[in-house]
DNA sequence: ATTGATAATGAAAATCGTTTTCAATAATAC
DNA sequence: GTATTATTGAAAACGATTTTCATTATCAAT
């Protein structure tokens, strides 16, 4: 049912061991839920979820384990105005995040080519454009209804 | 010689004054800067900066200050992988931010009308947009010389 | 399977940036 | 000028994250 995911966290534990990590039961536990969630994830959001299968583990590997899998470009920081601890599998290609402002949910999309912007800014301002970050904020079609 | 920046200056103050705060010695050297600066700013930095002319300020009152500044639209919180705490005056309309990685130094660019790309994936995902968030980041080309 | 080297762990303490509290001060309306 | 009350700076409190360190568990080599 859930082939996808299983193949992400498959993949994922494999990149964490071929960079040298060793493959323990903690960080099993935290790829696991992050693979598997919907939502961007704070540090101590990330921790709760994870101690409901795996009592034992502590907020200190929630954070070097999400440190390790941002350093492998597996997860992402997102940006919000009221802070910027979540975290998400993260984008690739050109693909950007789209957030739901009330339920938190997550979508990646497959966002334009902005090349042709960026060599116009780049023109304009004399700048070599090295990377960039679009995000999106709204509401969900779920949340739309909520409201209305 | 810095109309453009003694007029900004005056602007702030003016919409600070009608919100109805009270124009103080260390709000009016904490404006000064922040108008001026062609850089984001930490609340530290910024600390820093603001003792130079005036000596007593607080770091509190920096703070305070930004809050304030924020709330009025007239600054805006910059996002960086390394951490999301410099402030620089806000974006108008459709402008967007474009730091130097390398020095700091940050631009206002008017970006393109990025209402289509909005469009495509309202549709796509049945997301009401409410919010976009674009940044550029690259070599400014000054720095691109040094490292050349 | 057993072992040994050492990476990873959890708990406690330390650290960092930011916010709160509070008595003293200063800006504004009168 | 004077009274009112927002603003101030210093100290303490705070929350999130990082460091430290002794213990435990993984994995490669036997």
């Amino acid at each position: 049912m859930d082939l996808f995911e299983q193949g992400m966290e498959n993949e994922w534990l494999r990149q964490l061991g071929e960079r040298g990590s060793r493959l323990t039961g903690p960080r099993r536990a935290i790829v696991r839920i992050l693979v598997r969630s919907r939502r961007a994830l704070e540090p101590l959001e990330l921790f709760d979820a994870v101690r409901v299968e795996a009592p034992g583990v502590g907020l200190v590997t929630v954070y070097r384990t999400l440190d390790a899998l941002e350093a492998l470009g597996l997860v992402q920081r997102i940006h919000e105005s009221g802070g910027c601890r979540r975290y998400l599998r993260a984008p690739h290609g050109h693909q950007h995040v789209l957030l739901c402002t009330r339920c938190g949910q997550a979508e990646l999309f497959d966002g334009d080519d902005l090349e042709p912007l960026f060599a116009q800014v780049a023109a304009r301002w004399g700048y070599q454009i090295e990377e960039h970050w679009l995000q999106l904020f709204g509401l969900c079609p779920n949340c739309r209804k909520m409201k209305a």
